[in-house]
DNA sequence: GCCCAGGTGATTA
DNA sequence: TAATCACCTGGG
């Protein structure tokens, strides 16, 4: 089907936001991207429409919430603070980014394993996970399996675990896939609870702290006032805020703002943060 | 071969 | 509360 969006839409983007490790760009110049069992592959048009292959049906009730086209975007970035320039530079810089709704489960492992771990081994040992424990898909796209489940986690032994490259969060990992097989920690219950509850309940969770869980709360559960903060995060917050954590003042749309910030001190080069941030007034 | 990567939890003062 | 440190492993 072919669909026209009117609103910040960029699937490159998109994949190099780091909200995701498995969506990826073939070699066709399509993007590929899966939640749950489901797959999806699209093209950009030349005219700015795009066309992918699943149906009306799908598009509406899986795709629609994944890429949260409910919001407007464009008008989000209209609420950059005045007197904030480097904000309204780097909210510019990374037009187009959203944020996904993944699946929770996915999303704490995945995050539990992005810890000290370089972006393409992350990727890796995800794979790995998927393809020793997922369940196969039928062909047409390049992801040939879905992300294992809790329950598959637990019949892979630790040693296979750790093949997989997970080294000392192997035991994060299982801690993890404990305590949702066993409903001490129910994901689906947590779309009721506030933000607090929430975080405090993923970080139950062994491995998971403060960063991860918000970015969990954002990725997974589209609480997009919860704002992670990382490594490249504290390089702007100290270069560019003068060590002012600056989403206190975002509160409601915190999180797509912290997004809009990693984007750029990830793709910026570091050299030029100066230039183009702080002499841009403030 | 070295350094460090989208952090966290334990330990210490 | 705040600061310090070890931690598996692999990519650059």
């Amino acid at each position: 089907m072919e669909i026209t969006i009117n609103d910040d839409f960029n699937l490159e983007k998109i994949i190099a936001s780091g909200q995701c490790f498995r969506a990826y760009r073939k070699s066709d110049g399509g993007y590929c991207f899966i939640t749950g069992k489901n797959t999806i592959s699209i093209v950009e048009c030349s005219n700015g429409s795009f066309i992918m292959d699943c149906t009306e049906n799908e598009w509406e009730n899986i795709w629609y919430d994944y890429f949260d086209l409910s919001r407007n975007y464009a008008q989000v970035r209209t609420g950059v603070h005045h007197q904030d320039y480097s904000m309204k530079r780097m909210a510019e810089y990374g037009k187009g980014i959203r944020i996904l709704k993944q699946e929770p489960w996915e999303t704490i492992i995945t995050f539990i394993i992005s810890q000290r771990k370089s972006i393409p081994a992350i990727k890796k040992s995800v794979e790995c996970l998927c393809t020793m424990a997922g369940d196969k898909l039928s062909p047409s796209s390049g992801l040939s399996y879905s992300f294992p489940t809790p329950t598959a986690i637990l019949n892979m032994t630790p040693e296979k675990l750790k093949a997989c490259g997970l080294g000392y969060r192997t035991d994060f990992v299982i801690d993890a896939a404990e305590k949702v097989k066993s409903g001490f920690i129910e994901l689906e219950s947590l779309n009721g609870t506030t933000d607090a509850a929430l975080l405090e309940t993923l970080k139950y969770i062994k491995g998971v702290g403060d960063k991860v869980a918000n970015c969990v709360g954002l990725f997974a559960y589209n609480r997009v006032d919860c704002a992670p903060v990382d490594v490249w995060i504290n390089r702007i917050i100290e270069n560019i805020y003068q060590g002012h954590n600056p989403f206190a003042d975002y509160e409601k749309n915190a999180g797509i703002y912290q997004q809009y910030m990693f984007f750029y001190a990830k793709h910026e080069d570091e050299s030029q943060w100066g230039q183009t941030l702080t002499l841009c007034g403030r």
